[in-house]
DNA sequence: TTCCGCATGTAATGGGTTACATGATTAG
DNA sequence: CTAATCATGTAACCCATTACATGCGGAA
């Protein structure tokens, strides 16, 4: 359950409603946590229920803005220091494994692919990082370092494809 | 749904039960694609029911012995073929992400910790490497190149993490 | 006044995890 | 005989995705 603990750590940089919360999730966080417009909704109603959020304030068209409360902080401290991630599932990898389904051909199309999306990828980070007014803050600097990552990821994703590529028969 | 395709793709292989399937998951496939044993049995009832695999014997302890049918098999390559995998979920990098709520020394002992952790994986998939007899089938084959990205991936994770502890004040 | 963007909510469905439940066979 | 391993199946719950559904406010 970690969409409740990225919302919970967005809001720690302050208040802000569902709608804000979406458009946050679209440029800074898809590339490591994707939500649904429906997720974060109902996520947010339960978070509320559970005392780890406040509605703080209710703007036009039924706006609600969300504020931390010190529950919520203190369940995110705790999921940070108790808990620690799962390996995740790689689909892109799982693919390889079942490529002696295909032709070379077909497999070596695959691979290309899989290159390109990581260069693609990888251009979108730069896009990104030039686009961003880095301020000081925690979320910034952290982010920062997030970003570093995606970028290394990539141009490995990038070298191994080109190269795995090369090595179907 | 790529637990279903996973399964027809190592039935490629020859036949195999329910039991042996989960023994491939342990060990090869764990790292791509995690399934529990609850899952991989009633996805097989389900891929049977709809024709993709068959029963074609029975042994000791109502053990079953699925077998993929022509059906099957181009499901699996439609899949291959026609779909393209979705960027995944990244729960490292999300509470990279939310670092900020705690003080810096936690902080840094996550980030060693992940630096361990790839440390650790590495190790495992050399361990892996030496004790797989390698044949010349082509599961083996891409098995390889999946074995191959899995240390490069590794290897990242581990000196951007190493890094990244460096650069938290 | 019309369209775009803001803004929220819910229902249906599917996949994954945990837990429960059972029992046969074989090696020591 | 007894423990480990082989072997399968099901129910409850949670999370995520897709689709449906609604409506206000501001700009042109």
């Amino acid at each position: 359950m970690s969409l409740r603990h990225a919302l919970l750590g967005i809001l720690r940089e302050g208040p802000a409603s569902g709608y804000d919360l979406l458009q946050i999730f679209k440029v800074s966080l898809h590339n490591s946590w994707p939500a649904t417009q429906s997720q974060v909704y109902t996520e947010l109603t339960k978070l509320a229920d559970a005392g780890l959020l406040a509605v703080t304030s209710r703007g036009p068209r039924g706006r609600k803005e969300y504020t931390l409360t010190g529950d919520g902080l203190a369940e995110l401290q705790r999921w940070l220091i108790e808990t620690r991630p799962e390996p995740h599932r790689n689909e892109a990898m799982l693919r390889v494994f079942l490529l002696g389904a295909l032709t070379h051909d077909q497999a070596r199309d695959y691979l290309e692919w899989l290159a390109k999306r990581a260069e693609d990828n990888r251009a979108g980070l730069e896009a990104l990082e030039a686009a961003i007014d880095w301020n000081d803050e925690d979320l910034r600097f952290y982010g920062r370092l997030v970003l570093e990552y995606g970028k290394r990821l990539q141009a490995v994703n990038q070298e191994w494809a080109t190269w795995a590529a090369t090595q179907v028969p």
